[in-house]
DNA sequence: CATATTTAGTAGGACGTCCTACTATCGGAG
DNA sequence: CTCCGATAGTAGGACGTCCTACTAAATATG
Protein backbone atom coordinates (compact mmCIF):
# COMPACT_ATOMS: atom_id res chain seq x y z
CA UNK A 1 0.00 0.00 0.00
CA UNK A 2 2.72 2.00 1.23
CA UNK A 3 4.28 1.65 -2.73
CA UNK A 4 0.78 2.00 -4.14
CA UNK A 5 0.50 5.80 -2.29
CA UNK A 6 4.41 6.44 -3.41
CA UNK A 7 3.75 6.05 -6.62
CA UNK A 8 0.01 7.94 -6.58
CA UNK A 9 1.98 10.50 -5.05
CA UNK A 10 4.65 10.90 -7.83
CA UNK A 11 2.47 10.85 -10.35
CA UNK A 12 0.83 14.09 -9.01
CA UNK A 13 4.24 15.73 -8.78
CA UNK A 14 5.08 14.60 -12.29
CA UNK A 15 1.76 15.92 -13.69
CA UNK A 16 2.11 19.04 -11.81
CA UNK A 17 5.47 19.91 -12.67
CA UNK A 18 4.74 19.32 -16.83
CA UNK A 19 1.41 21.30 -16.53
CA UNK A 20 2.69 24.06 -15.11
CA UNK A 21 6.04 23.79 -17.55
CA UNK A 22 2.55 23.77 -20.63
CA UNK A 23 0.51 26.39 -19.59
CA UNK A 24 2.59 28.96 -21.50
CA UNK A 25 1.89 27.24 -24.32
CA UNK A 26 -1.94 26.60 -23.55
CA UNK A 27 -1.76 22.62 -22.80
CA UNK A 28 -1.72 19.95 -20.70
CA UNK A 29 0.44 17.04 -20.08
CA UNK A 30 -2.58 14.99 -21.97
CA UNK A 31 -3.08 17.04 -24.45
CA UNK A 32 0.79 17.75 -25.44
CA UNK A 33 1.25 13.73 -25.55
CA UNK A 34 -1.59 13.77 -28.44
CA UNK A 35 0.65 16.47 -30.38
CA UNK A 36 3.37 14.74 -29.55
CA UNK A 37 1.85 11.56 -30.96
CA UNK A 38 0.52 13.36 -34.25
CA UNK A 39 3.85 15.18 -34.43
CA UNK A 40 5.94 11.45 -34.89
CA UNK A 41 3.39 10.50 -37.72
CA UNK A 42 4.87 10.23 -41.28
CA UNK A 43 1.43 11.92 -42.06
CA UNK A 44 1.06 14.05 -39.31
CA UNK A 45 -2.38 12.65 -38.70
CA UNK A 46 -4.08 9.53 -36.73
CA UNK A 47 -7.46 8.43 -36.43
CA UNK A 48 -8.55 8.82 -33.41
CA UNK A 49 -9.12 5.55 -32.42
CA UNK A 50 -5.40 5.32 -32.88
CA UNK A 51 -4.30 7.93 -30.83
CA UNK A 52 -6.77 6.51 -27.92
CA UNK A 53 -4.86 2.62 -28.60
CA UNK A 54 -1.55 4.23 -28.29
CA UNK A 55 -2.02 6.38 -25.26
CA UNK A 56 -3.94 3.80 -23.67
CA UNK A 57 -6.79 6.31 -22.40
CA UNK A 58 -10.82 5.61 -23.05
CA UNK A 59 -11.91 6.69 -26.77
CA UNK A 60 -13.84 9.11 -25.14
CA UNK A 61 -11.18 11.03 -24.03
CA UNK A 62 -9.40 11.23 -27.08
CA UNK A 63 -12.87 13.09 -28.11
CA UNK A 64 -12.37 15.71 -25.49
CA UNK A 65 -9.02 16.21 -26.38
CA UNK A 66 -9.30 16.40 -29.89
CA UNK A 67 -12.25 18.82 -29.23
CA UNK A 68 -9.93 21.06 -26.83
CA UNK A 69 -7.01 20.87 -29.31
CA UNK A 70 -9.41 21.52 -32.43
CA UNK A 71 -10.55 24.84 -30.57
CA UNK A 72 -7.25 26.10 -30.05
CA UNK A 73 -6.19 25.58 -33.81
CA UNK A 74 -3.64 22.86 -32.99
CA UNK A 75 -5.35 19.91 -35.31
CA UNK A 76 -8.32 20.09 -37.49
CA UNK A 77 -10.73 16.81 -37.82
CA UNK A 78 -10.53 15.07 -41.39
CA UNK A 79 -12.70 12.09 -42.55
CA UNK A 80 -11.03 9.28 -43.62
CA UNK A 81 -12.10 8.79 -47.11
CA UNK A 82 -11.05 4.94 -47.26
CA UNK A 83 -13.40 4.18 -43.88
CA UNK A 84 -15.92 6.92 -43.24
CA UNK A 85 -16.58 5.75 -39.98
CA UNK A 86 -13.18 7.32 -38.99
CA UNK A 87 -12.23 10.88 -38.11
CA UNK A 88 -8.29 11.85 -38.38
CA UNK A 89 -6.64 14.41 -36.34
CA UNK A 90 -3.85 16.34 -38.47
CA UNK A 91 -1.40 18.66 -36.79
CA UNK A 92 -1.83 21.88 -38.25
CA UNK A 93 1.04 24.45 -38.71
CA UNK A 94 0.43 26.36 -35.73
CA UNK A 95 -0.03 22.83 -33.76
CA UNK A 96 3.62 21.51 -34.97
CA UNK A 97 5.47 24.77 -33.88
CA UNK A 98 3.61 24.93 -30.44
CA UNK A 99 4.98 20.68 -30.17
CA UNK A 100 8.55 21.64 -30.61
CA UNK A 101 8.41 24.69 -28.64
CA UNK A 102 6.45 22.95 -25.72
CA UNK A 103 8.91 19.64 -26.26
CA UNK A 104 11.96 22.28 -25.09
CA UNK A 105 10.11 23.35 -22.12
CA UNK A 106 9.51 19.42 -21.18
CA UNK A 107 12.66 18.74 -21.93
CA UNK A 108 14.29 21.21 -19.69
CA UNK A 109 12.17 19.71 -16.53
CA UNK A 110 12.45 16.17 -17.44
CA UNK A 111 15.93 15.49 -15.74
CA UNK A 112 15.19 17.95 -12.63
CA UNK A 113 12.23 16.00 -12.35
CA UNK A 114 13.08 12.68 -11.06
CA UNK A 115 16.16 13.44 -9.29
CA UNK A 116 17.58 9.77 -10.03
CA UNK A 117 20.90 9.20 -11.87
CA UNK A 118 20.71 7.64 -14.94
CA UNK A 119 21.12 4.06 -13.41
CA UNK A 120 18.72 5.03 -10.83
CA UNK A 121 16.09 6.01 -13.95
CA UNK A 122 16.54 2.66 -15.26
CA UNK A 123 16.40 0.60 -12.64
CA UNK A 124 13.12 2.56 -11.96
CA UNK A 125 11.60 2.13 -15.26
CA UNK A 126 12.70 -1.70 -15.17
CA UNK A 127 10.93 -2.26 -11.78
CA UNK A 128 7.45 0.13 -13.33
CA UNK A 129 7.68 -2.37 -16.08
CA UNK A 130 7.24 -5.35 -13.70
CA UNK A 131 4.57 -3.78 -12.11
CA UNK A 132 3.10 -2.94 -15.93
CA UNK A 133 3.36 -6.64 -16.78
CA UNK A 134 1.99 -7.92 -13.43
CA UNK A 135 -1.34 -6.00 -14.02
CA UNK A 136 -1.74 -6.97 -17.65
CA UNK A 137 0.05 -3.88 -19.31
CA UNK A 138 2.37 -5.19 -22.08
CA UNK A 139 5.08 -2.19 -22.51
CA UNK A 140 6.63 -1.49 -26.05
CA UNK B 1 9.86 10.88 -20.35
CA UNK B 2 9.93 7.43 -20.55
CA UNK B 3 10.42 7.07 -16.84
CA UNK B 4 7.18 9.62 -16.40
CA UNK B 5 5.12 8.08 -18.49
CA UNK B 6 5.59 4.54 -16.98
CA UNK B 7 4.48 6.38 -13.88
CA UNK B 8 1.58 7.67 -14.76
CA UNK B 9 1.05 4.00 -16.60
CA UNK B 10 0.97 2.14 -13.36
CA UNK B 11 -0.72 4.89 -11.31
CA UNK B 12 -3.73 4.40 -14.03
CA UNK B 13 -3.42 1.07 -13.94
CA UNK B 14 -3.23 0.65 -9.95
CA UNK B 15 -5.95 3.59 -9.23
CA UNK B 16 -8.11 0.96 -11.54
CA UNK B 17 -7.59 -1.87 -9.99
CA UNK B 18 -8.32 -0.31 -6.28
CA UNK B 19 -11.15 1.58 -7.74
CA UNK B 20 -12.67 -1.65 -8.54
CA UNK B 21 -12.29 -3.69 -5.59
CA UNK B 22 -13.54 -1.12 -3.31
CA UNK B 23 -16.42 -0.43 -5.84
CA UNK B 24 -18.63 -3.31 -4.25
CA UNK B 25 -18.65 -1.16 -1.40
CA UNK B 26 -19.56 2.05 -2.93
CA UNK B 27 -16.08 3.64 -2.84
CA UNK B 28 -13.52 4.71 -4.70
CA UNK B 29 -9.92 4.70 -3.49
CA UNK B 30 -9.78 8.78 -2.73
CA UNK B 31 -12.96 8.43 -0.77
CA UNK B 32 -11.55 5.05 0.97
CA UNK B 33 -8.24 7.09 1.66
CA UNK B 34 -10.55 9.21 4.04
CA UNK B 35 -12.24 6.70 5.68
CA UNK B 36 -8.82 5.01 6.58
CA UNK B 37 -7.43 8.27 8.09
CA UNK B 38 -10.69 8.92 10.36
CA UNK B 39 -10.54 5.02 11.30
CA UNK B 40 -6.84 5.20 12.57
CA UNK B 41 -7.41 8.57 14.38
CA UNK B 42 -8.15 8.70 18.17
CA UNK B 43 -10.99 9.97 18.11
CA UNK B 44 -12.37 9.10 14.50
CA UNK B 45 -12.93 12.44 13.73
CA UNK B 46 -10.79 15.15 12.38
CA UNK B 47 -11.03 18.81 10.30
CA UNK B 48 -10.85 18.55 7.08
CA UNK B 49 -8.15 20.95 6.87
CA UNK B 50 -5.56 18.07 8.57
CA UNK B 51 -7.30 15.32 5.65
CA UNK B 52 -6.20 17.76 3.25
CA UNK B 53 -2.79 17.90 4.50
CA UNK B 54 -2.79 14.49 5.39
CA UNK B 55 -3.45 13.12 2.13
CA UNK B 56 -1.33 16.29 0.24
CA UNK B 57 -4.73 16.84 -1.85
CA UNK B 58 -6.27 20.35 -2.29
CA UNK B 59 -8.82 21.74 0.55
CA UNK B 60 -12.15 22.35 -2.36
CA UNK B 61 -10.87 18.22 -3.01
CA UNK B 62 -11.68 17.10 0.32
CA UNK B 63 -14.56 18.98 0.87
CA UNK B 64 -16.10 17.35 -2.45
CA UNK B 65 -15.01 14.09 -0.78
CA UNK B 66 -16.79 14.60 2.15
CA UNK B 67 -19.93 15.72 1.06
CA UNK B 68 -20.24 12.47 -1.08
CA UNK B 69 -18.94 10.56 2.46
CA UNK B 70 -21.67 12.27 4.36
CA UNK B 71 -24.60 11.70 1.62
CA UNK B 72 -23.63 8.25 1.55
CA UNK B 73 -23.81 8.29 5.72
CA UNK B 74 -20.42 7.17 6.19
CA UNK B 75 -19.25 10.55 7.59
CA UNK B 76 -20.97 13.30 9.40
CA UNK B 77 -20.02 16.98 9.51
CA UNK B 78 -19.37 18.40 12.96
CA UNK B 79 -18.62 21.39 14.41
CA UNK B 80 -15.50 21.92 16.14
CA UNK B 81 -16.23 24.18 19.30
CA UNK B 82 -12.69 24.71 20.00
CA UNK B 83 -12.11 26.33 16.62
CA UNK B 84 -15.35 27.69 14.71
CA UNK B 85 -14.00 28.13 11.68
CA UNK B 86 -13.22 24.20 11.75
CA UNK B 87 -15.21 21.38 10.54
CA UNK B 88 -14.71 17.95 11.55
CA UNK B 89 -15.78 15.23 9.64
CA UNK B 90 -16.71 12.35 12.37
CA UNK B 91 -16.74 8.31 10.79
CA UNK B 92 -19.92 6.99 11.92
CA UNK B 93 -21.11 3.79 12.80
CA UNK B 94 -21.89 2.40 9.20
CA UNK B 95 -18.38 4.40 7.95
CA UNK B 96 -16.47 2.55 10.42
CA UNK B 97 -17.70 -1.02 9.49
CA UNK B 98 -17.09 -0.34 5.49
CA UNK B 99 -13.60 0.78 5.99
CA UNK B 100 -12.90 -2.55 7.83
CA UNK B 101 -14.81 -4.61 5.37
CA UNK B 102 -12.76 -2.29 2.06
CA UNK B 103 -9.86 -2.72 4.14
CA UNK B 104 -10.04 -6.91 3.37
CA UNK B 105 -10.64 -6.23 -0.09
CA UNK B 106 -7.70 -4.07 -0.69
CA UNK B 107 -5.33 -6.40 0.91
CA UNK B 108 -6.56 -8.96 -1.56
CA UNK B 109 -4.96 -7.09 -4.07
CA UNK B 110 -2.06 -5.42 -2.54
CA UNK B 111 0.25 -8.41 -3.55
CA UNK B 112 -0.86 -9.07 -6.97
CA UNK B 113 -0.75 -5.42 -7.97
CA UNK B 114 2.74 -4.94 -8.17
CA UNK B 115 3.86 -8.27 -9.04
CA UNK B 116 7.62 -7.49 -7.43
CA UNK B 117 9.30 -9.72 -4.19
CA UNK B 118 9.43 -7.45 -1.27
CA UNK B 119 12.79 -6.56 -1.89
CA UNK B 120 11.88 -5.00 -5.21
CA UNK B 121 9.46 -3.11 -3.54
CA UNK B 122 11.71 -2.12 -1.22
CA UNK B 123 13.29 -0.78 -3.92
CA UNK B 124 11.11 0.65 -5.63
CA UNK B 125 10.01 2.54 -2.98
CA UNK B 126 12.67 4.18 -2.42
CA UNK B 127 13.55 5.12 -5.98
CA UNK B 128 10.46 6.63 -5.20
CA UNK B 129 10.97 8.38 -2.45
CA UNK B 130 14.09 10.13 -3.95
CA UNK B 131 11.63 11.16 -6.69
CA UNK B 132 9.61 12.87 -4.20
CA UNK B 133 12.37 14.50 -2.41
CA UNK B 134 13.59 16.12 -5.87
CA UNK B 135 10.21 17.73 -5.97
CA UNK B 136 10.10 19.50 -2.67
CA UNK B 137 8.04 16.13 -0.92
CA UNK B 138 9.21 15.20 2.81
CA UNK B 139 7.95 11.60 2.49
CA UNK B 140 7.19 10.96 6.47
C1' DC C 1 -27.28 -11.07 -50.52
C1' DA C 2 -29.27 -10.03 -46.11
C1' DT C 3 -28.57 -9.92 -41.44
C1' DA C 4 -25.62 -9.81 -37.37
C1' DT C 5 -21.50 -8.41 -35.19
C1' DT C 6 -17.72 -5.37 -34.68
C1' DT C 7 -15.49 -0.94 -34.91
C1' DA C 8 -15.26 4.36 -34.75
C1' DG C 9 -16.73 8.30 -32.83
C1' DT C 10 -19.72 11.16 -29.92
C1' DA C 11 -23.21 12.65 -26.25
C1' DG C 12 -24.17 12.96 -21.52
C1' DG C 13 -22.91 12.15 -16.91
C1' DA C 14 -20.12 10.78 -12.63
C1' DC C 15 -15.80 11.70 -10.11
C1' DG C 16 -11.46 13.56 -8.68
C1' DT C 17 -8.20 17.15 -9.16
C1' DC C 18 -6.92 21.83 -9.28
C1' DC C 19 -7.72 27.07 -9.31
C1' DT C 20 -9.75 31.48 -7.97
C1' DA C 21 -12.73 33.98 -5.17
C1' DC C 22 -15.48 34.58 -1.19
C1' DT C 23 -17.06 34.40 3.91
C1' DA C 24 -16.17 33.50 8.70
C1' DT C 25 -13.15 33.21 12.38
C1' DC C 26 -8.83 33.34 14.87
C1' DG C 27 -4.72 35.52 16.58
C1' DG C 28 -1.18 38.83 16.65
C1' DA C 29 0.66 43.84 16.00
C1' DG C 30 0.09 48.29 17.23
C1' DC D 1 -8.94 47.06 21.91
C1' DT D 2 -8.93 47.43 17.07
C1' DC D 3 -7.53 46.21 12.76
C1' DC D 4 -5.09 43.12 9.61
C1' DG D 5 -3.18 39.05 8.02
C1' DA D 6 -3.54 34.01 8.32
C1' DT D 7 -6.44 29.99 8.42
C1' DA D 8 -10.77 26.99 7.45
C1' DG D 9 -14.20 25.83 4.56
C1' DT D 10 -17.14 26.33 0.45
C1' DA D 11 -18.94 27.83 -4.27
C1' DG D 12 -18.30 27.70 -9.03
C1' DG D 13 -15.69 26.35 -12.88
C1' DA D 14 -12.00 24.05 -15.90
C1' DC D 15 -9.99 19.56 -17.19
C1' DG D 16 -9.05 14.74 -17.58
C1' DT D 17 -10.64 10.19 -16.76
C1' DC D 18 -13.95 6.65 -17.05
C1' DC D 19 -18.72 4.56 -18.07
C1' DT D 20 -22.98 3.69 -20.65
C1' DA D 21 -25.63 4.39 -24.57
C1' DC D 22 -26.24 5.69 -29.18
C1' DT D 23 -25.44 6.22 -34.47
C1' DA D 24 -22.97 5.15 -38.64
C1' DA D 25 -20.21 2.32 -41.25
C1' DA D 26 -17.45 -1.80 -42.22
C1' DT D 27 -17.06 -6.69 -41.97
C1' DA D 28 -18.33 -11.35 -41.06
C1' DT D 29 -21.83 -14.98 -41.18
C1' DG D 30 -25.30 -17.70 -42.79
Amino acid sequence: MRLATSVMRVQQLMISALDAALKPFGLTFSRYEVLVLLHFSKSGSLPLSKIGERLMVHPTSVTSAIDRLEAQGFVERVPDKDDRRRTLARLTTQGRATVKKATDAVSDIDFAITGLTDRQQDDAYQLLRRMRRASGDFPQ
